[in-house]
DNA sequence: CGTAGTCTTGAACCGCGTCAAGCTTGGTGG
DNA sequence: CCACCAAGCTTGACGCGGTTCAAGACTACG
């Protein structure tokens, strides 16, 4: 992976910032694009810090943190592939980046990616597009923290995983679907605005109420997709 | 105010998702535009409803929430001077938006300002700083609404109102600030996370401690603004 | 002076956090 | 092959913060 792959395998090719460039713009981008591999749970910056480089994440799962000074924290952002981090024209990162699986980012030197994308209109249109579907992704989710249920809020993220799964395979989710969990319980509960305990009841209540089977610490297998949905509290089914 | 203002007189002039765009761009601009006048509490648009135009707002404030099956609703984003509403590429709108004051829209019909966005990099360029400023704030949120206790989130709230009204007046907030809330007890528990009942309550908690005083329904000084940033728990302090 | 809308206050309840053990799993070394 | 340990997860008991339900109190406006 490390700097070999050309950008035409790239598994995030046609969703990711790049994915309106073609020909010259194209060619520009994968002469400046360089790789960085993360192991699981390493730290990619930290809040406050210099941030020199700009990325899209090519494989795994990344999260984004806010804390506050006695150390409460709240995940702010979860990265998966083809999901751009760092801000074109700010030198210093928002939040805390850490990865949650083994990750690699293919990443531009930040002033290099701002000077492109004052020449070339498609980088900049497809990352307001994407920014955008940030946003709302955010305000879905300040939904689930101001008003869900813990019960509804472990539902809603299971969901989401199993909407993400079903993307990948290109079709809709339904019925008897299995999957693996990105997340540890702890990071679960840091995304849901809960404690680990919670997070460990509802699962077993979910589980006791025949929505999900466990398998492991990660793996769930839902057992009626439609269920999960009603579990979940409403809307969230619709949007992210 | 209707129809009748130049762009060279608007207050938002150099805030708004214009303010980037001079000579002929601007031209073009005003030659488009047009305003809306609402009254306070009025609905501008209903989530899921045909959206045809995109606006900034001119005066007032303005709501976006969201709300889940049974009615329980959470707001999601809190529309001042300048910011931006709708989304070019999407004919629905995704949150419901209310205005909490009186309102001015400044409206463009959003297939013109689509044809216009791809002409002038400015624009775009502009929009998507501004949709990158509303992340980073959504993130904030976020945080407080995870993390943060009643008496904490009542006091983050207070001090957003005395930092956009300082950012006015171009001084940094600072010890005694008499301000006048925008929201009513209602909103602001619809923002912040919380019931009714709990704002009134922490609010009359942050009197008796000598934290504010209170004058009115919408009437707040705070004695000391540092005070106000120690109870609101940190970190919100910095951004939004 | 009466009424409606908004806000405040009180009392009881409950969902989730806190604290404290256990349990499971996988890895290490004897 | 098994004892040991650490990390992650589960479970239980208990308490607190915020919600719920139910009255008042304060304005603004007829």
């Amino acid at each position: 992976m490390r700097g070999g792959m050309r950008c035409g395998d790239c598994p995030i090719r046609y969703r990711a910032v790049c994915a309106q460039c073609e020909g010259d713009e194209q060619a520009l981008l994968e002469q400046m694009k360089f790789y960085r591999s993360y192991e699981a749970g390493q730290p990619i910056v930290w809040e406050g810090d210099r941030m020199d480089f700009v990325a899209s994440v090519v494989t795994g799962v990344a999260t984004l943190t806010r804390t506050l000074e006695d150390g409460r924290t709240q995940m702010v952002g979860l990265l998966q592939p083809s999901d751009f981090i760092g801000r074109p024209g700010r030198d210093t990162a928002a939040c805390n980046a850490t990865t949650a699986t083994d990750v690699v980012l293919c990443c531009f030197r930040r002033g290099s990616f701002q000077q492109l994308m004052e020449r070339t209109p498609h980088l900049s249109h497809r990352l307001l597009e994407m920014t955008m579907d940030e946003l709302d992704a955010a305000r879905e989710w300040m939904l689930l923290l101001g008003r869900k249920t813990a019960r509804e809020r472990i539902a809603s993220f299971i969901a989401i995983i199993a909407r993400r799964q079903a993307a990948l395979t290109k079709r809709r989710p339904a019925g008897r679907i299995a999957l693996e969990l990105p997340l540890t319980r702890e990071a679960m509960a840091t995304y849901l605005g809960l404690t680990i305990e919670t997070v460990s009841r509802q699962m077993t209540a979910l589980r006791r109420d025949g929505v999900i089977e466990i398998a492991g610490k990660r793996g769930v297998t839902l057992t009626d997709y439609a269920r999960l949905i009603e579990e979940s509290g409403g809307s969230s089914g619709a949007a992210a």
